[in-house]
DNA sequence: CATTCATTGTATCAAAATGATACAATAAGT
DNA sequence: ACTTATTGTATCATTTTGATACAATGAATG
């Protein structure tokens, strides 16, 4: 059923940049309508009684399945014409309801944007009951998405770029314990820039905020590299490479 | 008269943290409301036809008089418990009206927060109908502000840090010449943080931002600093120092 | 089992940025 | 002229970064 307007505030809703790495692309969550070919960030209303911050991690909770979820907040969308009556008529008729021309979800929305980091390889991505479909895409091959949302992406990445070093991204985005090559990857798709190798390494092992493991035996013909985990203990001080 | 619930959204408003820079110490634009004893950031609400960018201009013109203003969105405040309307009863009371309990301003409110960066001394605060004053306050010795909105300054405040070097923030507190030693003191206050005098001086020339004018004769009995003014055109590289 | 190959971990030296200090060049006032 | 506080640079030591080189693997090959 379609959700009540008493139990929600109005006019205010949030999406979500969910993105995870696979270890050699960054890849965002979109989900798709049913029967009417609209791709959406994770969005959902905020209900009377709850933090805003809750609501998203509900949301994002309801369709990842993880509890734990690194989230932040960057930015709220508030332009007038951020009209999203007609992919929501959609989305309704899409299910089978028809909406009263008057119905809340049809008012003008303004939108609180969040970014969250996962575990790629954790996730089981779960479409809820309006969605038909929920995928992972390139984020730099996205479809088109509705309203706005290929601007709240854009906005998630360049927050996202200067919390880097700030906030505990890498952290989120890898496995436990992941090698030096992994973690540099990060930082460039991130950042959108190449670093050398020696000089990266050099920095990163200055900082002491990383723990050394044992050597990762993958089976190529070459040197083994050393597993890291990141020694939260430490990461107060932690700057940018 | 009261603001009328169908010309605005509800349960959303926006708060300003409007600074200001002496040349020596950073200030607050904090105001008080009539007969009430309640010191606030100046807010206000989101009319249904307009951006929520324009709604903080609006706010923000209608107190300082200034129409082209650095505006920034930093973050937005959401926690179910932040109840306004225990102030607000008091502040309608000292203006000498009621309200009944079901009115939509003592409802629950998510605020998004700006701030401003204006010319201290080209701004006359003015006080809006609901309260009766509005005045400049050292950022390190505010009054007791209602609500979280401590909170929302203590954020501000952060994302300043973060923005400083990025977006235009010396430019928008200082007037349109400056000495070398009020633009390092800006650098100082934001980040807490002292700078050497010759490093910072030699960092500042050497990214090519700063164009030199006529010196500035004080009376002091000392050498007389050269003026400078942001070379707009050049400040796409700039860097923290 | 020596050889080959791609990759990793460090060392080394050059170049650039920063820190610390010194000092000459003012503007007034005495 | 002499004094004083401040400003603008220069200089040299120190630290950080960039560039390059190279030894040390893992596994596959013959």
């Amino acid at each position: 059923m379609l959700p009540i307007e008493k139990d929600h505030i109005t006019n205010l809703a949030y999406d979500t940049v969910i993105l995870g790495f696979t270890g050699k692309e960054l890849k965002i969550l979109i989900l798709e309508y049913q029967n009417s070919g609209q791709f959406a960030l994770p969005g959902g209303f905020i209900r009377r009684d709850e933090d805003l911050y809750d609501a998203v991690k509900r949301g994002v909770r309801e369709r990842t399945g993880l509890e734990k979820i690194h989230l932040e907040q960057f930015h709220t969308f508030g332009k007038k014409n951020r009209d999203s009556s007609y992919p929501f008529k959609k989305i309704a008729a899409g299910k089978g309801y028809t909406l009263t021309s008057d119905h809340w979800v049809l008012d003008r929305f303004i939108t609180v944007g969040y970014y969250a980091l996962i575990n790629y390889n954790q996730v089981q991505p779960t479409p809820d009951k309006f969605s038909d479909s929920i995928n992972w895409y390139d984020i730099n091959k996205l479809p088109k998405l509705m309203i706005d949302h290929a601007e709240i992406v854009d906005k998630a990445l360049e927050s996202i770029q200067h919390d880097l070093g700030k906030k505990p991204i890498g952290e989120n985005l890898l496995p436990e314990k992941f090698t030096m090559k992994e973690l540099q990857k990060v930082y460039e798709i991130i950042l959108n820039k190449e670093f050398r190798r020696t000089t990266f390494q050099r920095k990163m092992l200055g900082m002491d905020i990383l723990k050394r493991h044992e050597k990762l035996y993958t089976g190529a013909a070459n040197k083994a590299p050393y597993l890291y985990s990141f020694n939260t203990k430490k990461m107060e001080k932690a700057e940018k490479p």
